[in-house]
DNA sequence: AACAATTTAGTTGTACACGATTAATTCAAT
DNA sequence: ATTGAATTAATCGTGTACAACTAAATTGTT
């Protein structure tokens, strides 16, 4: 018995996160406009924002982002005056990214914009703590996968 | 009161949808590498096997997706042999995208390979229905936030 | 018919995303 | 101490995304 069609529902499924996570860029993207942040550079300061100095790596493990995506990325952030990239002076190897004190001052009006963007959104029809539960649960999924052999082959 | 911290919850769930987007990418980028196809070169091949010929338009709609994305992913899809593009004879002003025989007979083999890959994870713990429908909910909102006020003005 | 408005696809520029490679530094193990 | 392995960031190449713009074709209006 062959397949002549793709399993309809995982399909839609992963049509379904491609497109969520497009209009959460475009979401992000238009909240964001007053600071010149894209989606990917407001999760990176909200990560150095909790935690800095991080290095590339540590940046990276947190965003699931290499230094193929970060380095450039993080030099934009530097000309726009949010971060600075200096070289750890023990580790040579390793880059140390820190906040400006500009990044400081408007971290609670960045803040701010995105809680008031947020609040535009009455999300009276979705249980927040399983919806994340169940995308979870695929991720896992996925990762597992990853591990095993048919998907590593060819 | 001022807001000095992000809504965790939107955030947690935005960087989430992030995230699966980017690892059902990468599943699907190994399930298809027998085949040369990206994920987005996938789904448009999806819709043309179950739709042809399509304009670059309808496609678009179809996919979300405007012309400077589509366009030079349909020069790809035609350069390995997926596709042609031909203006329409009545409406010069449109390309006709059209399946080749390769395509036609390719098709099986992919829905197969793909359905093979998806068979590797055991959703057991997933409600589909159910979290398709919350993900379209997520969505919806977004949507109509994008004709607000707030979110438009810079 | 003439011309403005609209539609369609393509082009350009910017910004991810990531695999693969490179270069520099550090570590390890003899 | 020397050399081989591992770590770190940067670089390069390919492929999306999308806003803004262009060019061509079609439609609408007068």
């Amino acid at each position: 018995m062959t397949n002549t069609t793709p399993r309809l529902l995982d399909e839609q499924l992963c049509f379904a996160f491609y497109s969520a996570s497009k209009k959460f860029n475009h979401f992000y993207q238009d909240a964001l406009k007053p600071f010149h942040l894209t989606y990917p550079q407001y999760i990176t300061m909200l990560a150095l924002w909790e935690t800095s100095p991080m290095t590339v790596r540590e940046l990276g493990s947190h965003l699931n982002l290499d230094s193929g995506t970060l380095t450039p990325l993080l030099k934009r952030l530097e000309k726009q005056g949010w971060i600075t990239r200096t070289r750890s002076e023990q580790y040579e190897r390793q880059v140390n990214v820190n906040l400006t004190d500009y990044a400081l001052e408007e971290r609670d009006n960045v803040y701010a914009r995105v809680n008031d963007c947020i609040d535009l959104m009455k999300m009276t029809g979705v249980d927040y703590d399983h919806l994340l539960n169940q995308i979870h649960e695929v991720m896992d999924e996925l990762d597992q996968i990853r591990q095993k052999d048919l998907i590593k082959e060819a």
